[in-house]
DNA sequence: TGCAAAATAGCGAACGTTCGCTCTTTATTC
DNA sequence: GAATAAAGAGCGAACGTTCGCTATTTTGCA
């Protein structure tokens, strides 16, 4: 790779640039829990995290969060009953570390760093933050899917995180909106409008990912489309 | 109302020229499955076939349709088990019914129905099209809801079903586009991709529903802004 | 029109199964 | 051999579904 991030605007150079490639992830909540985890021992608890989490969302993407048992949850990572209960307290607890480590992981980092990174370059700053967002989204699609799709039925709590989530998503991308808008003349449309479009755009990446592959468009193809798509509506 | 659809834009007028009201709705889809459907005699089979329908939506909406139990169905809607089971011959049944009576009843007749009222004004075409599935999604709103969220819980059948009444909305909205397009000079942009643009901005709006009447957009106001959204993009 | 008889709609307890979860026992690791 | 992890049988509750019954409405005959 000759030039790196923001310069360089692929996948590539935006994950080297902020390292949350998913080999590392389960390492980072295990260590995120470890208090509420009972198992200690660092080895098999990553790798036994890393197997029970993929299997919840694969399992939750064919018949939903309630529609798997915890048995199904158990023959799928070849983890007994009694060592799922080593990670977890009750089965609501994936859907709780799951948009909590998101939250926390994930938050409104996104457009402190890539604020950092493009200094005050307002264009380079609006692209690449969209290109952050799209490029994110796809890193983290089986969570982003999971957190949107489970959000509904989650306990009070969780679901009003997850809510949050979105909606600061939204009021962090409408402000860099309107910081562009400001340096331009033109410019009386709803960033918060522009803000949800873009949004829906993002989610239908990770919601609707088949549709999108079986229509060979990759994902930096995508997010050359969604910068163009703002930079239309502005 | 002084005009009428197509000149008329509201969705008054819309809803005038495409009778689709909540209210016959239900007659509709009691005619439709009458042959499946225990009780005969049509006026309480139209009353509670709409309990019915709108509390599995309230409920669905809330905990997920797995998360729902009959006994829950049974004391929102104060019939008895019993009494459920002459209605339906299983909780599959209730999510069959929904995704079959929309892709019957809706499928590609937006499409059409526009296309004859606006006759060969392809402007007025595109821009009708387009509220016309705005309003739709706003009539259907517990209908379409239902059916993005369940879609992969479903069985595979219905699953399918669900799948291909989204696969048609966007194939025939990409046609409008393209005729659209074929009678401008500029015009590069993928249909496809716009009409999935549009699509994702009309899902937002029956699926974030909240979102829009706490920043006090109108079902009008939206249907405005996606015909902008969409002409900014061709 | 009035009334018994038939047909239909609604009810709710009970069934077998599966659920989330617990707890004692066995295996593994250092 | 002490400590930790994994195992899996077992628990009570809740699930979708069934079924024998009651209540209501319609029908047939005077």
């Amino acid at each position: 790779m000759d030039t790196l991030w923001p310069e360089n605007s692929s996948i590539e150079s935006f994950a080297e640039a902020f390292p949350i490639q998913a080999d590392s992830l389960f390492r980072e909540l295990y260590f995120y829990f470890r208090s509420q985890i009972k198992v200690q021992r660092e080895e098999p608890a990553i790798r036994n995290l890393a197997i029970i989490f993929k299997a919840t969302f694969k399992l939750s993407s064919q018949k939903g969060f309630h529609g798997m048992s915890l048995r199904d949850l158990s023959s799928e990572t070849n983890i007994s009953m009694g060592g799922l209960y080593n990670y977890i307290s009750c089965k609501e607890d994936l859907a709780s570390m799951i948009v909590e480590f998101v939250g926390a992981r994930i938050g409104g980092q996104i457009y402190t760093d890539t604020a950092i990174a493009t200094g005050n370059n307002i264009e380079l700053k609006l692209d690449q933050t969209i290109r952050a967002l799209v490029y994110t989204a796809d890193i983290f699609q089986p969570w982003f899917f999971f957190m949107f799709m489970e959000a509904k039925n989650m306990s009070p709590s969780n679901r009003l995180r997850a809510k949050e989530f979105e909606l600061r998503a939204i009021k962090n991308f409408g402000a860099v909106i309107t910081e562009y808008q400001e340096g331009k003349v033109a410019g009386d449309t709803d960033p918060l409008l522009t803000a949800s479009t873009l949004m829906a755009a993002v989610e239908a990446w990770y919601l609707k990912q088949w549709h999108y592959s079986e229509n060979k468009i990759t994902i930096t193809d995508y997010a050359d489309y969604c910068v163009a798509l703002t930079r239309k509506l502005l």
